[in-house]
DNA sequence: TATGAATGAGCCTTCATTCAT
DNA sequence: CATGAATGAAGGCTCATTCAT
């Protein structure tokens, strides 16, 4: 993963002395990156100033423009980077799997859960729904390069469970969708509503995910298998 | 309805000489809202010039800031009367509804997609997930006033098919999401994505319902009962 | 002449009331360039704020740019505004004049001085060759709309002398250069040098233009014809 | 003489093997003078980025500040040291010149094309009058130590003329302007407006400087002396 | 009420200058 | 000496908001 693990809102440079002009030229863009991450999913790409993300990185406004000519130069490298590379390392997983493909489906959707779900890099996701009005070529972009592939993986998926005889037939072109939909749902109300909502209203994501699961499973599932309890 | 039913993109027409010239002044307000509401769906709440909702709506820019005290309540107002009062009529629907639940699920998707999907009032979803951190009041309200009904009419929808023995058992917490989730996916799709798609990802709405129906009636659909076919 | 003549330094807003926010539509256009000629030519174009240049024509800088797009747009206009359409005048004088060419090239030189040299307009060319480099395109269209007129002008003046005997056969490409490259070296001894030199450095205008109209037409005299004393 | 006799474009290679990464110190400040008289002269104080001067002499940034406290001062000590001295050497010509005063005054002018104006040098001149209002004290400076002695040069030329007999009496505080006007113009017209004209607008430089020459002495000549043919 | 000229705070961006290495 | 990463003040430009008409 990109993004070091366990920095998720703290500020980077926090170890032993301040000193001021520290020059660690490998550190700053992914320092910055991160700290634009945080803020935009967080406030929006326009609500964002410039210099709040290098405060928080730790640097000065001019040093952000020396790694990244201009903020929407740094709103692309944080798309970009947040999402680099993870579909090989997802379909290497897919291929390896030689279970039943009802579980195959649990373990991807916990799995996004985990890797992308309740990390910032989920935010991403939000902050691109959000902006493409904005930014069309980085929308188009997302879709080339994230769901694309996602969509290509969950579709190998359900056809692998259809060819096994796991799954009845499916209408691929919507069945893909039966699974991402929930995934975005869920993303898009972690970051927008969940932060505005009563208690008597947060959804628990693993709770979802399995019930989505489960429901999905039952109408997927070939008519004399046994279904896959949680 | 706020919405004026006729009036989809163009000015109504609604009296018989409708007097090119003649201002309607009533009919300001809603005609800003309208202008606004089209925008800030169209390109986000910070990349809306008020200027431009005023062009728009056939006013000046100093109008504007008569009938809305600044561009924050602007947009609070466009939210806020476009997505009222919607769910009378719908519970009445609902109340009266007499056939089979997996019927009644169906209906209720693709009526939803008449009356909100393929509207601009779909916008108003988008919308608010969009600048929600931003205006946290304002999703705090349309939680209030949209999700809330909205959940608990198709929470009442499903435990009503439990009850009359349609539907199998269910985890109603999580269930009613499997119903909202691809009408928000389909949404944000529209709105944020298609517009920056080839053709080959864009996604048909009708067909996209009824496959989502067609499975999640599936998983939901008490173990003796004949499918329904779409 | 499109530039109000005795307004050269002083503030123009200064009549009556200083009220704030006056509505002046017409005028302010005027003023800003009328502020920014003497600014630009007094300080350079880069050394030129443009919240200065609002200042002095007493307005704020949000209004210099509800009049023009940009600082350099600005620069544009000041260039075309303070020269546009002054030739069609000149041609039309020299067409009328009946007397001897010697009066007519001395008359020339004069009423150059008086009209541009002395003119805060006579900053212009300065400004034009110093950031000629930075604007090429405003360069190429001083030498369209300035420097070639003058140039014809002067041409059919020697031409006219030439033919009608009062001086001697010229080689016209160069010795229109006579003329141009004294009056080029005023202005930009005017503006460039004088406010730095000592007084015992400083050149009279009057002086210089006959001196050296007096040695050019001797020069350029046909043989036989007496000299022309200032 | 400041600048290296034939350093005009390139970097020296004045020892027989000039060891290409062998940075000979005492040469770093001829070459940051040598660059940052090309780009000021090329793009004008303000648009001249230190970073671009520090580039073009193949040193880093801070390393100009090492030699020069600031931009400012680059920009005295380019002016100061390009221009200094030469008018020993050319005081000396003057004094063992025998001949003919018309055939000096020409020399002269061709000499200076040649060691001035048709070289890196004469940028200086364009330089300084561009930049004269925003470095009053560097034009004092070039106003004492160029200006002052080229002006007597010409002064004691044209004296020794008329003294000789070769010329008519004349009025020398202008008529030494009659000589230097040419050389300004052709100056300015050179580094400021033929890089902006059109082909059609260019000026061949001998034949410009032996027009003038022609028709100022035919005018300073004294009546009965024969004409100096090009 | 409606207008639109005017305002000015705020933001992105540049670049001369500094300084730890 | 040399480097180049870092700084931060300054300036162009935008746009929500005000207000005289």
């Amino acid at each position: 993963m990109p993004l070091p693990p366990a920095s998720d809102t703290t500020t980077p440079a926090e170890s032993g002395a301040p000193q001021r002009r520290s020059r660690r030229k490998e550190a700053r863009p992914g320092e910055l990156l991160e700290a634009a991450l945080t803020l935009f999913v967080e406030k929006g790409f326009a609500a964002t100033r410039v210099e709040e993300v290098a405060a928080r990185a730790g640097v000065s406004k001019g040093t952000l423009f020396l790694y990244f000519p201009s903020k929407e130069e740094l709103f692309k490298a944080v798309v970009r980077e947040t999402i680099a590379g993870r579909f090989t390392e997802w379909n290497e997983e897919f291929e390896r799997f030689s279970g039943d493909s009802a579980e195959l489906v649990r373990y991807c959707m916990h799995s996004w859960w985990e890797r992308i779900g309740m990390t910032p890099a989920s935010g991403i996701t939000k902050l691109v729904m959000s902006e493409a009005g904005q930014f069309p070529e980085i929308a188009a972009f997302y879709q080339q390069e994230v769901i694309e592939p996602g969509h290509d993986l969950i579709r190998r998926i359900l056809q692998r469970g259809v060819d096994r005889g796991d799954f009845r037939p499916l209408p691929m072109e919507y069945a893909v969708y039966s699974l991402i939909a929930p995934m975005i749902f869920l993303l898009m109300w972690k970051h927008a509503m969940a932060p505005c909502c009563p208690a008597t209203a947060q959804i628990d994501p693993i709770g979802f995910i399995d019930a989505q699961v489960d429901l999905l499973l039952a109408g997927m599932l070939a008519p004399n298998t046994s279904p896959t309890p949680v």
